[in-house]
DNA sequence: CTAAAAGTGGTGGGAAGTGGGGAATTCATA
DNA sequence: TATGAATTCCCCACTTCCCACCACTTTTAG
């Protein structure tokens, strides 16, 4: 299980490290793909893998469907990670996370998120200052 | 799996080189297609077979359904890939998808798809401005 | 304090993308 | 049938970019 929040640097060859707490959890085949609010979801290829089978068997008849395993699918990259845990980030995934050097890499769970570091700092201001809301929302759902 | 998408550019002679990253599992024969959406579908051989088939047993009494079919079925042609993973675009299917010199292959799973770049960049914008709903989707499926 | 691990950065060889020449094939025309 | 044009395929060559490897610095652990 991935947790916990990481400063690292994108290298000016897109390179960019994965916390080594989390690698062997990760194995050496991940894929990147567009996430939600601004982010990166990196996958191990096995999760990925379960995401990808749904995504294929979907219809394609219906146009908004055919749009959105687009965006999924096209936005994906398989990565190896290097000898030092570094996978390579494609420019237009960097484009879209409007990342620059200093990132963020969060842990959550099945996945990690790649943040652009500013992003990361609004966002989690933001969220803490909702979190009596989300505690209503979570006890709404059973959670605690 | 296919995923991920790639800048190429078709040549003087009309050949478009493949990923290399697909070569392997696209093999040595595919099927090119007219796809939806303005795009070209590519398939490797052995999954065409299986579309073809479906497409074959389709009920044909509606008109909509014959016109997919009639699309589909017989704008297809069989290539080899040269000994450097290209295939060759006939005019026709150059025609349909608007093709120029600069274009983009996108990875969907189990077929490729061959798109000019600039109708891509305009496909991605408005499908992207509906990552929003991207979420619910998602939440249809299970995966999160 | 020492040693190991993790993060960061640089370099060179090889693979991938691109383009062009020329042989082989097909088709149309004389 | 012969000729020529157009098309397709097979090599070869050039350029760019990726990736494996190495090296240095900082942080962590014992």
């Amino acid at each position: 299980m991935f947790i916990g929040e990481y400063n690292h640097t994108i290298d000016p060859k897109k390179r960019l490290a994965m916390p080594s707490k989390f690698r062997g959890e990760l194995g050496s085949k991940v894929v990147v793909t567009r996430g939600l609010d601004d982010c990166l979801f990196v996958y191990p290829m096995k999760v990925w893998e379960g995401i990808a089978a749904k995504l294929g068997s979907m219809p394609v008849g219906e146009s908004g469907t055919r749009g959105f395993i687009r965006m999924m699918l096209a936005g994906a990259v398989d990565v190896d990670l290097d000898s030092q845990g570094r996978v390579l980030v494609p420019d237009y995934l960097k484009e879209y996370a409007g990342l620059k050097k200093e990132t963020v890499v969060v842990g959550l769970y099945d996945r990690l998120e790649i943040w652009n570091e500013s992003r990361w700092k609004k966002y989690k201001g933001l969220a803490e200052k909702q979190t009596g809301k989300i505690a209503e929302q979570l006890g709404k759902l059973g959670v605690y």
